[in-house]
DNA sequence: AATTAGTTTAATAGAGTTATTAAAAACGGC
DNA sequence: GCCGTTTTTAATAACTCTATTAAACTAATT
């Protein structure tokens, strides 16, 4: 049996780091090494490919949002808390994981093959589809209930994404030019964090 | 005098196709001859650089943005019509540039020196900044009316802004999954815009 | 101490990259 | 048709990148 294996660890952490931070293609399986602390040909001996190293990388990061953005959606729930619980858990959850929205959506936007496996990933997750589902038979009945304008559940959806990706993606160029430190990036967020609450909230009003 | 040069203009206009599609990374000056049907050299011989040509090209589209993003607001317009052009002109330009946003938004994440080079764009471009006030002093007169609730007028840019641009960004995703033709996706389009404009719209109301 | 399985490295093949250089081709004016 | 300029190409230098291979090292077991 092979013992512990810290290197093997290592190297899926630093690969972690870097791809986050500039993407697959300018990452070098030669600098993963160099801040492994390891040789080259290591990362090969574990992982075989840069490929393959990837995309367990991509996989885990993947399932960590697929498992957590709806998981707020409890049974019986009333559609205002379910809605406020799931701003607030998205922003929470890329709040510490700043970079996996960019991260993301590029390396889904350039690569058919990881589109698939999303595709697959999704339609196969019987939880997250009957999260979904939950939500989806929230909204309907509150659009019928008359206690929100009527609209589609997608067309919701897409809004918060919108709203809450965009804020993370935007981030390193928002507080490169706006903010000086650590301490206001935090008020930035939580602040845009109600003014999307408020804006949502508002916008899902009757006339 | 040089005469016309129907191969450097080829040059560009092949380059900007793959960067826009690829980005800069995985596009190699041999894909672009092959594409142009010229020799490699010829790119290094009419822009020394690969990275000089691209920043012909970044900069080009960059000005794009910046020149038509705020030019509808226009001296003494209404608020209302103001935001709503705003939108409409946002959803044209980007309608006719549906990479662009994803383009952008990556090479400005992952380099530095161009995020330099933006905000001197920016801060240097007096046009755009007297857009900017104009559209400022608009937002903060309509919140002194009372005719919509008190926010910042960064916030309501950014409401607007992500609601807009993450449309375009996930277009390739969204599409991919739920839409069959080019129609389905004009449709799904104009449908978000609508969609976002009363988002918009009713988030501004005064509760 | 010797054996063996697992870990790590040095060396390198092979492909692809940008950029340069010198020669060839094309073209306009005479 | 020749000449000078501009355009285009072939060849190649100098890198960098992934992946493989064989050898060296490490540590546990007998």
């Amino acid at each position: 049996m092979a013992k512990k294996v810290p290197l093997e660890d290592k190297i899926l952490q630093v690969a972690e780091e870097l791809f986050m931070a500039n993407g697959y293609d300018a990452t070098s399986t030669t600098d993963i090494a160099k801040k492994a602390g390891c040789n080259q040909a290591l990362i090969h001996y574990y992982f075989r490919t840069k490929e393959n190293l990837f995309q367990q990388i991509f996989a885990n990061k993947f399932q960590l949002i697929l498992q957590y953005i709806y998981s707020d959606v409890e049974e019986n729930i009333e559609f205002n808390d379910a809605l406020s619980q799931i701003i607030d858990g998205y922003f929470n959850i890329l709040s510490h994981n700043r970079k996996l929205p960019f991260f993301l959506m590029t390396e889904l936007v350039m690569n058919e093959e990881r589109r698939k496996t999303m595709r697959e990933k999704i339609t196969t997750n019987t939880q997250c589809l009957n999260y979904y589902a939950r939500w989806d038979k929230l909204v309907k009945e509150e659009v019928k209930k008359g206690n929100i304008r009527p609209l589609e559940t997608m067309d919701l959806t897409l809004d918060v994404i919108s709203l809450v990706v965009f804020t993370f993606q935007s981030l390193p160029l928002y507080s490169e030019m706006f903010l000086q430190n650590q301490e206001e990036i935090e008020g930035y967020l939580s602040h845009r964090k109600e003014e999307i609450k408020t804006l949502i909230f508002n916008g899902l009003k009757k006339n």
